[in-house]
DNA sequence: ATAAAAACATGTTATATAACACAAATTTAA
DNA sequence: TTAAATTTGTGTTATATAACATGTTTTTAT
């Protein structure tokens, strides 16, 4: 992590995060400003690991990041795909817990850190942020349960089709709305859809052959969205 | 369900849902006392539905409650074993979204029903009261999240020993110490470690041959606690 | 009290997928 | 610019567990 701008020289600041910043009024907008720092993350940087305990809420202002548990005999799960903005490493805050998850950055990313009295202090002076945070965590929840169906009783081609509509809900397509806006190592998507790294390959591949996906190295074009959404449906 | 009091005459009322009723100041209290409904429901009743639409909040006062995915061919996955004072529901709730799970008491409950609008105003008005529904969401999506990895990753007897550890964990032992204060069909144990009706039945009967439960119909007793630890956390 | 239905129990077979092995391609480092 | 390491790709084997079959016991309904 870095705490100089990055390379890019996007500048992104929490203004720009409306889940918490636009429901705010103006004194407590003040309060924020002065009252939090902006990290900057580069690519494989990790941001929390398992175990650490977490000292203010973590907002994903740009960029993308994997989140994960390590598993039996060190297998990685990746539980949790998040794009900006969104809150992220917030589960343990609230649980007053350590993080039962690592989150590493999967590309550049700008992170506003908010120390946790002063989040607490905008919560009870702020219902509506209160409100984001509820939403953010129930919209979470339904989407953990909804996957642990789906990993535990879809089959390979089912649970890769269903993670690679999620990556399309998640991050959306390049202009020629057809290419995924997120690139993965196979490694990555296989620790996604809870499968071997061998499978997912293999399965990648039967999909390029029935021309459900393009792939070129780590780009995967949607080529057939019914075909992949019936593949993700069937399991 | 019924409106009527139970045939146990046990005089549960929300004043004795902590949650809620004790962070509240006097007049939110007497504001909480006369907008909420006291609901009864018998053994296999079912409180909600995937698909309804929530319209408040529900406190599971006394009693206990599976919440439960139908999952591929209607295969249902148990999602979430409630036990009293706790939230239920609410996820749809807050997310704004109609249920996407099913909750049936499996024994007599006593539920306090709380308008939509009610919630909100208490929740705008008390800060606690919002920070203990986070703090609900936090736990749940904590416990959530480490199902997925144990149910995808660990192996037939690493998954049933977990489950009867967090049956454990949710609904204690009866006064000896040793039986589980929970009563489940052998389906609904199966249900809840993902696995066939007959291998958890199967599994079972390994445990016991191993000394590590003891089994009389449905009442389970933990014999040998390490043991099943060590079984869980093996895989 | 008896029939019907549901739950429990156990043995056998089929299969999805992990595990393993190895090769080729690509990226990173020296 | 060459070597080393990592990632990608594919074929084979082993195995955990679902699926199936069938019988027994318990519960529920009449």
């Amino acid at each position: 992590m870095s705490d100089t701008t990055p390379e890019t020289g996007n500048a992104f600041d929490i203004k720009d995060f409306p889940q918490l910043y636009s429901v705010l009024n103006d004194e407590d907008k003040e309060f924020l400003l002065s009252n939090h720092v902006v990290k900057y993350y580069a690519k494989n940087d990790k941001i929390y690991g398992e175990g650490e305990k977490p000292k203010g809420l973590l907002c994903l202002g740009s960029g993308k990041v994997k989140v994960y548990k390590e598993g039996i005999g060190g297998r990685e799960q990746i539980v949790r795909m998040v794009a900006a903005p969104n809150f992220l490493g917030y589960r343990a805050l609230f649980a007053e817990d350590v993080h039962i998850a690592s989150a590493v950055a999967i590309e550049e990313c700008t992170i506003f850190f908010i120390p946790k009295d002063v989040v607490f202090k905008l919560i009870s002076s702020n219902s509506k942020v209160c409100k984001n945070i509820l939403r953010s965590f129930a919209v979470e929840l339904g989407f953990t349960r909804y996957r642990t169906v789906s990993l535990t009783q879809k089959h390979i081609r089912g649970r890769l089709a269903e993670s690679l509509l999620f990556l399309r809900d998640i991050y959306g397509y390049k202009d020629d709305g057809i290419t995924l806006d997120i690139q993965l190592s196979r490694e990555d998507i296989a620790n996604f859809s809870n499968m071997t790294t061998s499978n997912a390959i293999r399965t990648l591949s039967t999909f390029v052959n029935e021309k459900v996906i393009a792939v070129d190295g780590r780009t995967i074009k949607i080529v057939d969205e019914t075909k992949l959404e019936r593949i993700s449906k069937l399991g």
